[in-house]
DNA sequence: AATCCAATTGAAAACCGTTTTCATTAGGGA
DNA sequence: TCCCTAATGAAAACGGTTTTCAATTGGATT
C-alpha cells in the first residue's frame, strides 16, 4: 500500500471536503492506479468497494483532485479523457496508444521555444499542453504492430 | 480571394471527390477562414452561400480535408475541437484562450527530448501533440486580462 | 447521545459534439 | 440521355460529461 494512499484522502479532507464511503472508495482507486484510467474505468474499480457508487461522484471526485493538482487529465484522440495521478507539479505523459500506459515526464525544455514565440507573436503565453504518443515497450513486445497510432485507450493486455 | 480557393477545391476533386454545392461552400468557408473555427461556426458560414448545407456535410467534408492534410484539429479545453487550415506539414498552434485566434509554428525543437524519452522508457514514439495557449495582442489590448485561461474558444471579439 | 444543517450522493434527465442510418438527390462517366 | 454511385440532409443514435433534484449522511453543535 504506497503511502499516497494516506496523502490523497488527507488532502482532500485537509481541504474541507467530508470523508465519505464513496468517495474514499474513488481515492483508493486513483491512488493505487498504475496508469491512466477513464471515468468509467474508475467507477467499476471502485464499485468493487463500494457497489453502489454513481458515476456522478467519481466525475466529482476527479474535480476536487484536479483543483488540487493531485491528477492530471490526459486528452486522448476521439475527445476521450484518462486520468493519472500528478507526481510532481509540471508534467507531462509518454502515453502507450495501444494500452493506454503512461509515462510522466517532467522536463521539457520549452522555455526557449515559449520565450522565442512570445517575442515573435506578441501573445502573453501562459499554458502549453504536450502529449507524447507511441508504444510501450510491452506492447511492442505483444504484437508485430502494425495496427493503429494515437488511437486513445486500446485494450490489447492491462498495462502492468 | 487567396491563391488556396482554387487549390483547396481542387485538391479535393483530383482525390476523386465529386464537386458539388454544398462541399463548395465548406470549402469557400475553410479557404477563407483567417483563424480555427468549429464545424458549427463553419456550418453558421457556409449556410451563407448554400442555406439548406447539413452539420454532417461539414464533418464529413473536414474529415476529407484532414485526409488530404489541409487541415488540421485543435484541441481545446472541454473536449471542443477546433478546425484550421494546415500552412505547412508539420505544424503546432499558438492558441489564445479568449477569441481563439491561432498561430501555427512549424519549428519545434523536440527531437532531442523525444529521443531521450525513448531511449530512457522504451517507448517507440510516433507523435506529438503540442498547443501553446495564451493572449493574443489584440485581446491583450482590449480588457485588462485578469480573466480566464485555457477555456477554449471565448468570443470577447472575433478574431481578426 | 440527539439534533440539525449543509455537503454529498445517485438516478435520471439534460447537454453537446459527433457519428450513424437511411431514404432521397444529383454528379458525371458511359 | 441514362444510370450508377457518391453525396446529401434529417433524424436518430451515441458517448462522455454535467445538471437537476429529492433523499441521505457527515460531523459540528447541543
Amino acid at each position: 500500500m504506497p503511502p499516497q494512499t494516506i496523502d490523497l484522502a488527507l488532502s482532500v479532507n485537509c481541504a474541507g471536503y467530508k470523508s465519505t464511503a464513496p468517495r474514499q472508495a474513488v481515492l483508493r482507486v486513483v491512488t493505487g492506479m498504475r496508469s491512466p484510467l477513464t471515468a468509467h474505468q474508475i467507477l467499476i474499480r471502485a464499485k468493487r468497494g463500494y457497489p453502489s457508487l454513481g458515476l456522478v461522484t467519481v466525475y466529482r471526485t476527479l474535480e476536487i483532485l484536479l483543483a488540487l493538482g493531485h491528477v492530471r487529465r490526459l486528452h486522448l484522440e476521439g475527445g476521450c479523457h484518462t486520468y493519472a495521478v500528478a507526481i510532481a507539479p509540471h508534467g507531462h505523459y509518454l502515453i502507450c496508444s495501444r494500452c493506454g500506459a503512461a509515462v510522466e515526464f517532467n522536463q521539457c525544455r520549452m522555455q526557449g521555444m515559449v520565450r522565442g514565440l512570445a517575442r515573435r507573436t506578441g501573445y502573453r503565453i501562459s499554458a502549453h499542453w504536450l502529449e507524447l504518443f507511441g508504444e510501450c515497450p510491452r506492447c511492442q513486445r505483444s504484437t508485430p504492430s502494425h495496427t493503429s497510432r494515437h488511437l486513445g485507450v486500446a485494450h490489447a493486455h492491462t498495462p502492468r
